[in-house]
DNA sequence: GGTCAACTTTGACCCAGATCAAGCGCGAAA
DNA sequence: TTTCGCGCTTGATCTGGGTCAAAGTTGACC
């Protein structure tokens, strides 16, 4: 709360967390100082939605700090999680009017907004917008590709082996902990949203967290809580092409 | 064959079948001029590699006819497609030196090709070029997304009803056939290939198809020539949000 | 400290789709 | 004209994960 409050408030670009990931950041200080003048902050609280599937969106923006999902339904109500944006990630496509998908904040959630119109006529005049939105889109679609591997052809537990390194990895690479080999971090997520992005029902999910508990393949405090004693075996379960020891 | 020769001989852009969807579209005259100066064309036969995962990759290209998958393959051999590319689409990623996918000719191809470093080199100096790149790669990732949704949630019958309506959609736009309502195409891929697509058997994609053909929600003659007298029904069966006549 | 609600776990049973196994149809080569 | 091979279909059976049901955990709020 008292963090989010003072992201609310920092109005310099310079000493945004996120400022060298997201798709500012190959702006150079002037370009920065016209981004600037444009932008504004919106928090979310957990749970909230940010923007309804087919509404009208008068903005784009950039994931400050918390985790933000994407999701589609079905009529009947079955839902698949399309993305999970996490700090530095773009909400929102230039140059499309309706929001394609549901995005909703799954903890307290602050985003970098720019109202659409500006932004748009900022991308034309400043190539480096444009470059750094593309290298990111194809970065996500590289990510939509891996997921679409996972959906189609990976069984349960190599689903949940997939989305407990993919975590672990991120987590890995922000936080500390690369000492001894055993990575600790929480889920972000609630057992039914890893359903959505697995293609799973809950049930399965908590199965087969269970096993691979009871394989020794991880380790839980409470519910939320992870630590991976050797990742190569978790990768192995995930059905990875093994073991290369990959820190970035 | 004549007309691939015809292609492969075409060396003015301006009478390129794919000049205004392309990556080019947004060229002017002078911008398509240099261009032109540094693109080769490529011939492939059906069912040939054009480039392996892991490859080191050397060019970009746009698919100007034929049909091109884009494949993932797990160590034990389970393959999931990942991408179909159509005549206008895009392969290969500037600023990235190893292809990510197989991408293999389904149907003879031929692509448009630039080496990829003039290609990056003048993706800098060119807005145009970046600018379609991304709205390009923006309607991928939708499209990925959206298949999402299909390989995690839907069932097997609607897989293949998504995937026949994707298919006879893209059929009406292009070619002719608005008249009565019935739309008449031939399926581009294999059962196997729609298998790789839908995340299915192949056993599994031949006992819908003929369950959907004893419905009478299609008609077959042979094995690849399908008409639908109403695609309404078949966009039914495919769970998606019903009837919209949206025909573009 | 008790209650309630949201989240999670676990069990019993079932079914859609995978797997295994024949055969069919048709175009190309001989 | 026969034969071969490949793509496709169809049947029988099996099983991973879904469905339905019940009970355990946890934390927030009275």
């Amino acid at each position: 709360m008292l963090q989010d409050d003072a992201l609310v408030r920092n109005h310099h670009c310079g000493e945004c967390p996120i400022r060298h990931k997201a798709v500012c950041a190959r702006c150079d200080g002037e370009e920065l100082d016209r981004l600037e003048e444009i932008k504004y902050y919106r928090s979310f609280e957990a749970g909230q939605t940010v923007i309804w599937s087919g509404d009208k969106m008068d903005f784009v923006g950039s994931v400050v700090s918390g985790i933000a999902t994407l999701t589609q339904t079905m009529e009947d109500g079955r839902t698949q999680m399309v993305g999970l944006l996490l700090p530095s990630d773009f909400v929102g496509r230039p140059g499309r009017d309706g929001a394609a998908y549901d995005v909703v904040a799954t903890t307290d959630l602050v985003m970098c907004c720019f109202r659409k119109k500006p932004f748009e006529q900022m991308m034309e005049r400043t190539p480096h917008i444009a470059q750094r939105l593309l290298e990111m889109t194809l970065d996500e679609l590289d990510a939509a590709r891996e997921w679409m591997l996972v959906l189609g052809r990976k069984t349960a537990r190599e689903k949940i082996a997939s989305l407990l390194s993919i975590i672990a990895r991120r987590d890995a690479s922000l936080n500390l902990r690369p000492a001894d080999g055993a990575l600790v971090f929480d889920l972000p997520l609630t057992r039914e949203a890893m359903a959505d992005y697995l293609g799973l029902t809950l049930e399965t999910v908590s199965r087969q967290i269970s096993a691979l508990k009871r394989d020794g393949i991880i380790n839980l405090e409470g519910k939320r809580h992870v630590t991976v004693p050797d990742m190569s075996r978790l990768m192995e379960e995930a059905g990875d092409d093994s073991d290369g020891g990959m820190f970035a």
